[in-house]
DNA sequence: ATAAAAATCACCCTAAAGTATGAATCGATC
DNA sequence: GATCGATTCATACTTTAGGGTGATTTTTAT
């Protein structure tokens, strides 16, 4: 690199000499001499800069938040569901749960006693290792079996 | 820019032109101004080029899945807050039961009595809106109040 | 200073939720 | 055909939640 900027140099210089033997010199030819020095040598930095340092990249990492999307069909996490052992019905139930629904509400919506609502929800209180619904949801929630 | 640019350049010159009054004037006076002008521009020209160019700017977007963000400090959403007219202590009874705590326990983390906690609930409850705890949360959550 | 809102607690009662146990039915699997 | 898991339902009981009412004490705002 230093080659080359020897070089150009050298060769700006000789050229020079060629226009200094050509044209005639006037009052101001040294101003002109500089100023075309100037422009010769910005121009060649720049060119130097853009092609020598390393390409600049500002890497802007912007985190979108994807909250479950309520459009799209929902896929209860299959590995989850089987690793707990929980059956259909019991995450009918849950799914019910999270959605506020009483327990006299699920039955009616399963067409389902309300007895059979409660063995459900035991079941799936003691297989998410919870005591409430509450916390049932919550950890539905948190283990992708709903949304 | 160009103002700097020519004023650099005007300022380079009468330096010179100071120098030369200065020192003695050898054989390779010139080729001396023209190299110190030569590298002087080079780096303005670097300058420049390091100034001026736009950072490539590589935006990378990353899909952060947030069911819940645990993480990030959550504000409640003052606006329906104020709306809803649900007071400090309302809302930290909702908190508690999103968590899937019982009254009891929501009673011994506030240091407050059961009746207590159920007064607030009730009284949350019919500013939601609602007659479920399980509904409650739902809705605190839809509404921004809890996360 | 006083009125309004917030927070506290109590009592009573009903409804809902949760626990425990047992049992019948059905489908699949061995 | 026996076994197992899933689903269904029942009965009995305990605990928790929720509704209604009233009251006292702080806190806050006018």
């Amino acid at each position: 690199m230093v080659i080359v900027y020897g070089s150009s140099l050298a060769l700006l210089l000789s050229l020079l000499q060629i226009m200094e033997l050509r044209f005639i010199i006037y009052d101001h030819a040294f101003e002109v001499y500089a100023g075309l020095l100037a422009l010769l040598f910005t121009g060649i930095g720049i060119w130097l800069s853009v092609k020598l340092t390393a390409p600049r990249v500002e890497r802007i990492v912007v985190e979108k938040k994807v909250f479950t999307d309520r459009s799209a069909p929902f896929l209860a996490d299959e590995e989850a569901l089987a690793k707990l052992g929980i059956s259909l019905r019991e995450l009918a139930v849950l799914e019910l749960m999270a959605q506020g629904l009483s327990n006299r509400e699920i039955a009616a919506s399963l067409f389902v006693s309300l007895n059979t609502v409660k063995t459900h929800a035991a079941r799936l209180f003691e297989k998410l290792d919870v005591q409430r619904r509450t916390q049932a949801v919550e950890r539905g929630k948190a283990r992708g079996l709903i949304r």
